[in-house]
DNA sequence: AAATCGGGGGG
DNA sequence: CCCCCAGATTT
């Protein structure tokens, strides 16, 4: 394994990052908080005008933590796993009630709050406060996995692994980690991409283990094959939540059986839905959470 | 370690 | 059609 000079991906950042929010000069630490949670298994494209709206209704966590969580969960819109919008509000509360409504710097502090793992807590210390730590995302993970280890794809996640990886590679300076962190993953994002990889657009072409060896496969045993989402519970959940985001009164066991027609899994999926917070029963039917 | 959790983009 | 996505939490 070479060194893999940073300089290759600070450069190659400063010329080719997307101008997105959250790299606007004076974009807030919020705005990045709020912008990493949405970003949890989102693509960026179907984030940026949510988060653009979310900002400007809730500029800071008290504004967010005094919304109701009905207006949170229609606020978060389509953006799948509605159970995010619910952690970021009660994130907010927790910011607004114990840190006098300021994001925590402290990777530690973001850590103890709810939504935020090890990904999304070292991404805020870095990108929202200039600390130095190694961001590891899934672009940054198969983007090691190439030009580092010389394999096609990374192993399972694993922060006791990946996190050392990277912290391996990252500049002592704190400007150029910072960019290495940012630069590293946008070059997953749109130069080293999963499926068809632009090898020819690549700062690291010429050092890349993987390239270098001729594009090795993938080896070992297949990763388990993704279930479909057509008939899933998870497209149930997504059709009551739907139902429920668009109707201002409570939705009847009526309406939502055109829905969901089968007695039994609508039962399931709306226990599945009162136990994780996102529906209520109240009279006459469900709703949102107040 | 594996399962669960939405919904859509793109080869 | 199928894989992938700026992951976190629970089992």
């Amino acid at each position: 394994m070479t060194a893999l000079d940073p300089a290759l991906v600070v450069d190659w950042f400063a010329a080719h990052a997307r101008d997105l929010p959250w790299r606007r000069p004076g974009f807030s630490a919020w705005g990045t908080l709020v912008s990493e949670f949405m970003l949890q298994q989102t693509q960026v494209a179907r984030v940026v005008p949510i988060l653009e709206d979310w900002l400007r209704r809730w500029p800071t966590p008290a504004d967010l933590a005094a919304a109701p969580p009905s207006e949170v969960l229609r606020a978060w819109g389509r953006l799948g796993y509605p159970r995010r919008a619910l952690a970021l509000h009660a994130c907010a509360t927790t910011i607004a009630e114990q840190h006098g409504n300021v994001v925590p710097e402290d990777v530690d502090a973001l850590l103890a709050l709810p939504g935020i793992g090890d990904y999304t807590a070292r991404a805020i210390a870095v990108f929202a406060h200039g600390h130095r730590h190694p961001v590891v995302d899934t672009n940054v993970r198969r983007v090691i996995a190439r030009a580092v280890q010389g394999v096609a794809q990374p192993g399972p996640p694993n922060a006791r692994r990946d996190l050392p990886a990277m912290a391996a590679l990252l500049p002592e300076d704190l400007v150029a980690q910072r960019a290495f962190n940012a630069g590293t993953m946008e070059l997953g994002a749109i130069v080293c991409t999963a499926r068809a990889p632009r090898c020819g657009e690549c700062p690291l072409a010429d050092v890349c283990a993987w390239r270098l060896a001729g594009h090795p496969e993938p080896d070992g045993p297949p990763p388990r094959r993704q279930a479909r989402f057509e008939g899933s519970d998870r497209q149930r959940r997504g059709r009551v939540m739907a139902e429920l985001r668009a109707s201002d009164v409570p939705v009847s066991e009526a309406e939502l059986a055109q829905v969901l027609p089968d007695p039994e899994g609508r039962a399931r999926i709306l226990a599945g839905l009162e136990r994780d917070g996102l529906a209520a029963r109240s009279e006459g039917g469900w709703s949102l959470p107040l």
